[in-house]
RNA sequence: UGGGGCGUCGCCAAGUGGUAAGGCACCGGAUUUUGAUUCCGGCAUUCGGAGGUUCGAAUCCUCCCGCCCCAG
């Protein structure tokens, strides 16, 4: 038996097999190269995951169009096999269709959280397999650390870069295949490897937005998607006095400041809430969007906690980790989370992630049901 | 049609003779693998209209228009 390779597994790594997870940016090219030269057997897998015009030609796309091309380009410079998969259905069933129905309901959805549940980290990573594969890799910017009880998941090394947030939803049993070779780099070296790696994509811009939004509109997706979905309604405050009308409460979300169209007040109105039923959205001076007390569902844990357990949380992934503590509820599958310091515009649809306390490690994280405001609203 | 008040950017609002603050809204950009937030920039050659006084007026005078209030 071989002594362990760089991505802990017992061959040589040219009797591992990886499976590049390529969506023509430079980080996944960066991250095929590197194994490339390591000497791993790697394959390059795409994804077609939609194929609107629009949004194929949009810069910092990706998953379409040109960017397709640009995986398959790499893939032939580093002279390994390059396979593009149609996930056309099961992205728009299971991410799209999620993010419209998320809107619909008066919350905020996540879709590349979405993606990277259901897509990548599930049929890709079973494609993966199929190919015999030791290991799925992708280029997020996240620490794949093997500990005693496993493999454990850490924040990348490059904070203003860190992708943890979008994978609270990964499980142990995923994170054991999956390897992230970014994760100790910082962007710059990535692209300045790309460069020397002679990698065409080396100064493409950084993908941004909502891939499958092409011009930034997204709630013209969400009509699309569910046409009943934007109900107009009225803009009211905390005492229930209507100020005004909107377009449909997907249209906002909590915490938005912009697009409310209300005018003449002396300071500027925030979103405190959406009331999907009522076609409702409350405002309220920036005082009324902090929150104390978050209500989680559907958690994923990924290690062992105390109850209750004293943490950091995050409730948006460009945002310095809180202080708090997190109490498990019942089976563990929801939780109460108390944010001692208060938090700010804490939206329903979103994800709370629970961080290691002064530490990297990703300890687990829910999707953010409601959240108690510190003023009552209607 | 007696008396009083008011009319400055889409909204609110400073400015009462010296050459149009600010806030909100809106628009553009930056930041960002969600949505937001945040940041930077733009936004009245003109002050209800027309004359007049003055070197010079949104600010003074005259008339007109409009709105509000209190009285009949």
């Amino acid at each position: 038996m071989s002594p362990p390779n760089s991505l802990g597994i017992a061959k040589a790594p040219s009797d591992t097999r990886v499976v590049v997870a390529m969506s023509g940016g430079v980080d996944s090219s960066v991250t095929a190269a590197l194994l490339k030269r390591d000497g791993y057997d790697v394959i390059g897998v795409t994804l077609q995951l939609y194929s609107q015009a629009a949004a194929a030609k949009k810069k910092g796309a990706c998953c379409a169009g040109q960017d397709i091309y640009d995986a398959r380009r790499t893939a032939e410079r580093l002279a390994m096999p390059h396979y593009v998969l149609d996930y056309e259905e099961r992205f728009r069933k299971r991410v799209m269709e999620d993010f419209a129905a998320t809107y619909a309901r008066g919350a905020t959805p996540i879709p590349c959280v979405r993606c990277n549940e259901r897509i990548k980290f599930a049929d890709l990573l079973d494609t993966a397999r199929d190919l015999g594969a030791d290991a799925l890799a992708t280029g997020h910017y996240v620490r794949r650390v093997a500990g005693e009880q496993g493999a454990e998941l850490h924040r990348a090394r490059d904070a203003r870069r860190d992708q943890s947030y979008f994978l609270f939803r990964t499980t142990r049993e995923q994170l054991d295949f999956l390897r992230f070779p970014l994760g100790d780099l910082e962007k710059h070296e990535v692209r300045a490897l790309a460069t020397e790696l002679g990698l065409e994509v080396a100064e493409k811009p950084d993908s941004q937005d909502i891939c499958f939004v092409p011009d930034g509109n997204y709630a013209r997706i969400v009509e699309r998607l569910a046409p009943d979905a934007a109900r107009p309604g009225d803009i009211v405050d905390a005492s229930g006095t209507v100020l005004g009308r909107h377009d449909g409460v997907i249209h906002f979300t909590v915490g938005q400041r912009k697009g409310l169209g209300l005018s003449g007040e002396a300071a500027p109105l925030f979103v405190v809430a959406l009331d999907a039923e009522r076609a409702r959205v409350v405002v309220g001076p920036r005082d009324a969007v902090r929150v104390r007390k978050i209500a989680l569902e559907d958690i994923n844990w990924l290690a062992q906690a105390s109850s209750p357990l004293a943490c950091e949380v995050k409730v948006r992934s460009m945002r310095a980790a809180v202080p708090a503590i997190v109490t498990p509820l019942a089976d563990g599958t929801a939780a109460e989370v108390e944010l001692p310091g208060g938090e700010d515009a804490v939206a329903p649809g979103q994800a709370c992630v629970f961080y290691e306390r002064g530490g990297s490690r990703v300890l687990g994280g829910g999707w953010i049901k409601s959240a108690e405001r510190l003023a009552a609203v209607a």
